[in-house]
DNA sequence: TTTAGCACTCTCCTTGTTCGAGTGCTAATA
DNA sequence: TATTAGCACTCGAACAAGGAGAGTGCTAAA
């Protein structure tokens, strides 16, 4: 499709295009970069490279920039072959990974906190709500005056509050009674199922008090439905170091856009559905305001069922090299403990 | 120390600003405010109250702009009398806080998207770490492999969980005996003193089997150490919509700073030693990098420990009476929220 | 097929100029 | 005596003109 020597030129244009934005020229490149071809020949092909869709003119008479598809041809070609492998840079992320390790509590916004540190990009991690969690155990106690404190324990690394109010107040025995009742006849289910199933039962089941059971029912609706996923992001301040976003308008919009944690939810809940490192180059995403940047993002799961992800936003004049191995890295890292501590 | 008129000035000028930024002249002025003076009086005026400090002009032959002198002139007046009522943010912020209510779960964070939301600054939220958390109960599940989960339940709406990791295995009913042993010994002190006398007191007691008591200061330590509050903020969008910030960097060095929560954090926790609404303006801020923008804040309580705090962040040429307004109302409300349900 | 040369185009930066808003000062006025 | 009108002056924003520099496309030569 491409000969080899168009790949390389196209290659410079992108690479010199990551180090510094602003058009870069047929001159430069023969500068940067040891190909034995003089800058007319280097215009004839970036011309022909313009003509199949990978560059574009600013102007007339301006130097060459990469478009999405031929940000998307750099990729493909990128994660084919090995990656670049910055020594430092990996191991800094070594050191920061054992972070995650020892501090499992809040080892999602370690990683999100991790990535935009690394990358100088923004990073972000989420556990996803895949409504395929399975319950291990739920706990209930009196907390306040007409309110109780629910946990639920599910297989993932995330233990669920839940507090909530009551009309008529509960007896430690008989919340204890309920969460007995919803251990015996829940647990190893997955949230969903018990969301779906458990009005038509419970209405049914006579096991318990009759004056219970109204109680009980606005309980379990209560904390089955929507059960909230995190969403972590860092880094904000990064990206507005960059020449890219002297645009205020656009930085504006972008951060509107992920401020809304639904959002980005959903979008790395799509990704997720496929394994290892995704790559959304611009126009590929599918949300308007995100269009102008780039999105790299992996799963991590447990065992082989997705249960959360982390993912880099930067323009799409991005390092994705380097992008890519931090996100590969850190979700593969994340899998790996949770695979152990079984 | 100011006359009846110079103060009029002085808040005309502010609230022309307010309205809109750059320099306000007296011809303006004359215009907007029906003050039945002329121009040149004005700007004599003008000049004398440049002279005490509240007013400067950015350059010769400019309109005045207020200084934080001004701004603090003109917020202890606001503070002193009745502050506007505009009838449509007061709805706005009643249904708005009557889902904090409903919504007790993430209180928090749904009051800093109401701030920001109506303010159109930044929203903040935080729980203190006052180390005078007081330990009503505590519980300890086996959670994975040589982890287990802890709960913390708290006399705060907030119930903290931890995993921690341990050496060697530990049965549950080891567990149980523990968690006994820890709830007989610390229920109802406060999280500090549990901290420093633990250690202590473990080493000393015979009641545990001696394999479990490294275990347990382990875990104890770990548990009881820093325990982490919680910091949102919302609204960041919003205030690149302001004009005050078309200069980037100053943005990214605000950003930089509230990102670090811990910043935020410590910064609340002075603050809300007072109570009441507190008003921060420009230079009057501790850190260097706030020092651009004004801070609205005020705690809210259980009884009469401050537990929480919520705050505006905005530029200096904020929008102070609304601002004020919206973060008292709030602090009110959750602090009755919490000696209701008591 | 590749390269050198040349004319052309477009942006960026600098300089000069104008325009308008606003001030400070002084003299006139109530 | 306090206020106002008038006038000269200052400064920044906006606009235009011109030059420098970088880069291209095309043509002709190697």
């Amino acid at each position: 499709m491409l000969d080899d020597r168009s790949k390389k030129i196209l290659h410079a244009v992108i690479q010199l295009y990551i180090s510094s934005p602003g058009p870069v020229g047929s001159r430069s490149i023969t500068k940067k970069f040891p190909i034995g071809l003089s800058p007319a020949t280097i215009r004839n092909i970036m011309s022909d490279l313009e003509d199949m869709g990978f560059l574009r003119q600013p102007h007339t008479s301006a130097g060459r920039v990469p478009t999405d598809s031929g940000y998307r041809f750099y990729v493909d070609a990128l994660t084919a072959e090995k990656s670049d492998n910055d020594a430092e840079l990996a191991s800094e992320l070594i050191r920061k990974l054992e972070l995650i390790r020892t501090d499992i509590n809040s080892f999602l916004d370690n990683a999100s906190r991790m990535l935009s540190e690394l990358s100088h990009y923004i990073g972000i991690s989420v556990s996803l709500n895949t409504h395929q969690t399975m319950l291990s155990r739920i706990e209930m106690l009196p907390y306040r005056k007409n309110q109780i404190a629910v946990m639920l324990i599910t297989d993932e690394a995330v233990i669920r509050n839940k507090i909530i109010s009551v009309e008529q107040e509960v007896s430690r025995e008989d919340l204890n009674r309920l969460a007995g009742y919803l251990n015996e006849r829940f647990a190893g289910h997955t949230l969903e199922d018990i969301r779906k199933t458990i009005v038509a039962e419970i209405a049914n089941d006579r096991m318990l008090c009759d004056g219970l059971i109204s109680e009980a029912m606005a309980i379990c609706n209560n904390v089955f439905s929507a059960s909230e996923s995190d969403v972590f992001i860092s880094g904000l301040s990064e990206v507005l170091t960059l020449p890219d976003f002297c645009d205020i308008e656009r930085i504006r919009r972008l951060f509107r856009t992920i401020e809304d944690k639904q959002v980005i939810l959903s979008l790395l809940e799509k990704i997720s559905a496929t394994d290892g490192p995704q790559v959304l180059i611009g126009s590929e995403n599918p949300l308007d305001e995100l269009k102008q940047f780039s999105f790299v993002a992996a799963p991590y799961c447990e065992g082989n069922r997705p249960i959360g992800a982390i993912a880099i936003i930067g323009p799409t004049r991005m390092n994705y090299g380097q992008a890519i191995y931090l996100v590969d890295m850190t979700a593969k890292f994340i899998t790996d403990i949770f695979s152990y501590s079984r």
